[in-house]
DNA sequence: TCGAATGTTGCGAA
DNA sequence: TTTCGCAACATTCG
């Protein structure tokens, strides 16, 4: 359940759980999902573990505390963070757990991660947090995704949009579904050199993907098979998805069918009639 | 049995 | 230097 609606919804969600809270114990399942094996021990010695908030960037979920140190948490494909209380923490099946932080209040924090590709990170101090920030490009719902900054990203390169699109290191959160519902919307094809794109298609771009980003967001994400935010409520962006997983469904916009074509090893949803090879402003 | 699945990384070859 | 394809990670489902 992995781009940045979901990661926002479920960071949204766990705010007001985690916050104020301590880690008193540390559960692990499976000791690879963690970046650093010695960060349970290295989270006990410090002095302070309250969490003072919950925030995300690009796909990562991080986990503040009080000394100003953070755990970065991945989802990956199939992870799920969310709370169970004391009472049903021992009738879980643990083989779909990588790890489990046992809070105050014996309340239980589960990462459970069906595919195991969940990463956990240790970023001690500011230097770490940093370098890891650096990896990723500017947030599409900040204030520094602007046009103009895109459509001079857009010119740099000479790559597939929808490949550059789904880089973070260009734009961070999107993944595929976001991509294919944000060209369509902008009426990009898939295959269209970034640097063959006109300024009024970067700015039709942009809108397009805060609009889907926004509009996911508020419906709490895209459920298939595994994401669920909290325990098992689904997100209601399924049901507005245009063209994600409609091949030969009637485009809404002028009912041309949908068609999927592999893009960058990525399965690709787009409509060939109103997304034509290369928009013209 | 094979292929594909919301993601990321690293490697080697164009 | 940039871009691209592929494998790997691990599991389930059709």
């Amino acid at each position: 359940m992995p781009e940045l609606p979901e990661v926002e919804t479920v960071v949204r969600s766990l705010r007001g759980v985690l916050t104020g809270r301590h880690i008193q114990a540390w559960q692990i399942f499976w000791p690879r999902s963690l970046d650093d094996p010695e960060l349970p021990a290295t989270l006990q010695q410090q002095a302070d573990n309250r969490i003072t908030g919950l925030t995300r960037r690009a796909k990562w979920i991080l986990v503040l505390f009080a000394n100003g140190s953070r755990i970065g948490i991945h989802l990956r494909m199939t992870g799920r963070l969310y709370p169970v209380s004391m009472q049903e923490w021992p009738t879980l099946d643990k083989h779909l757990i990588s790890w489990a932080w046992q809070l105050d209040e014996s309340e239980w924090l589960v990462f459970a991660d069906q595919r195991r590709f969940g990463r956990t990170i240790w970023l001690p101090d500011e230097n770490s947090y940093n370098a890891f920030n650096a990896r990723f490009g500017p947030e599409p719902l900040g204030r520094k995704f602007t046009t103009a900054s895109l459509f001079r990203a857009l010119q740099g390169s000479r790559r597939q949009i929808k490949p550059w699109l789904l880089d973070q290191t260009r734009i961070a959160g999107l993944g595929n579904i976001y991509v294919d519902e944000s060209l369509w919307l902008a009426q990009i094809h898939p295959q269209t050199a970034t640097n063959l794109v006109p300024p009024k298609q970067a700015q039709l771009l942009r809108d397009s993907i805060r609009k889907v980003l926004r509009r996911a967001i508020a419906a709490n994400g895209t459920t298939f098979m595994n994401f669920k935010f909290l325990s098992g409520s689904e997100g209601g962006y399924t049901d507005e998805l245009l063209v994600f997983r409609r091949q030969g469904q009637p485009c809404p916009r002028c009912q041309g069918l949908i068609e999927r074509i592999q893009v960058a090893q990525r399965s690709t949803h787009f409509c060939p009639q109103c997304q034509p090879w290369l928009v013209r402003s």
